[in-house]
DNA sequence: CTGAAGATACCGACTGGTCGGTATGCTGTC
DNA sequence: GACAGCATACCGACCAGTCGGTATCTTCAG
């Protein structure tokens, strides 16, 4: 609908994401989309606005079938866990882009949390949305006899949630698919100590 | 000795850990150390020199006794482990610095890994000399009968390292303390899975 | 069907300020 | 007088953001 607003959106999730917030140059980002400085502030206030922007029109919606989805399928949650990491790793092992820049909401997380609070909230609430998915589908497990009764889902589902970031973190600065594959199967063992 | 240049290094990670390196400005930092740009261009010929000298004479040497150290010791490898991610844990939490900024060694992986090589490669040496303290921790551990054999070392190293970012990650954009005593704890019901 | 009125979607030159970096000068010590 | 250890003044590039203006589309009265 909104072409010009969708160009420079897209513009501007790749230059932040090769050169973060902070670094990112909206200049370029209206050179890059086609459109001009004008037509930027225009569709957003502020550089703060226009990254919000990216974090909930580009960032979560990108990240939800390949983090939040799978988990609602009610068969092993474990299992479907374990298939998920695996996907998403191989997945991002492909991309070259993706193996030297990391995950685009765990880069804005780091970056912008400590700087600015409407960033540090939203982002906030992306990942408390996928704790509560693994949490969901731990006990909804549990029910069906899938995991151990004795599992604490929160803070299993904060140990995960907190591996991926360190391991997608890993990759964007060892670049080593070897690593990577590594620390995601060790997870899926303890993935496996979960089970009854 | 060089106290002119200890104080530039000082000011220069506390403004670059608060700000970021590319947020991070030599003006400030001049300003900070009570020296001057001349003083500053005079010890580091370039805003690079500057952060790789903070990555090896500030931030590395601060890691070793937090996450190097207390592995050599010969007792029981995971007790260990346990005990010194416990206890990181509680001194960041006590640390309101620490809290919102996370880890240094990380914040740089992070940033700057993507757009200057050296950068990356200054820091990656570091948590390599991390995991592999960890295997020989673990590996020593099984001569003695305290790790399960069949542990796969590197991957839990890499898996051990990618939580502790995570972790660290974590905290910086949920400010959470609860979340971050769960995920460790849940890490050390990993740590004991590895038992014989 | 017409046309005035206003809203929307841009355009791009411009501004004040900050940035990393440099050129040059001063000062004390050997 | 040579040289390390600064200090000061300054540079061009770049930055986020502004502003006066225009072109096009929408609305609605007459």
């Amino acid at each position: 609908m909104d072409n010009t607003r969708d160009r420079i959106l897209q513009a501007a999730f790749e230059e932040f994401y090769r050169n973060g917030f902070q670094g990112g140059s909206l200049n370029h980002i209206a050179e890059k989309s086609g459109a001009t400085k004008g037509a930027l502030f225009h569709y957003f206030k502020s550089k703060a606005e226009l990254g919000y922007a990216i974090v909930e029109e580009v960032i979560q919606p990108s990240g939800n079938p390949r983090w939040i989805d799978p988990l609602k399928e009610a068969g092993d949650p474990i299992e479907t866990l374990k298939a998920m990491f695996r996907r998403n790793i191989r997945e991002d092992l492909a991309s070259t882009e993706m193996v030297s820049q990391g995950c685009p909401l765990n880069n804005l997380a780091q970056e912008m949390s400590p700087l600015d609070e409407e960033f540090r909230m939203r982002i906030k609430r992306s990942y408390e949305r996928q704790r509560k998915a693994i949490v969901d589908a731990l006990e909804s497990g549990k029910q069906r006899g899938k995991v151990k009764k004795s599992v604490a889902t929160k803070e299993v589902a904060a140990l995960i949630v907190a591996c991926q970031m360190g391991i997608w973190g890993t990759m964007r600065n060892t670049r080593d698919a070897q690593l990577m594959i590594q620390s995601g199967e060790a997870l899926c063992r303890f993935l496996d100590t979960l089970k009854p």
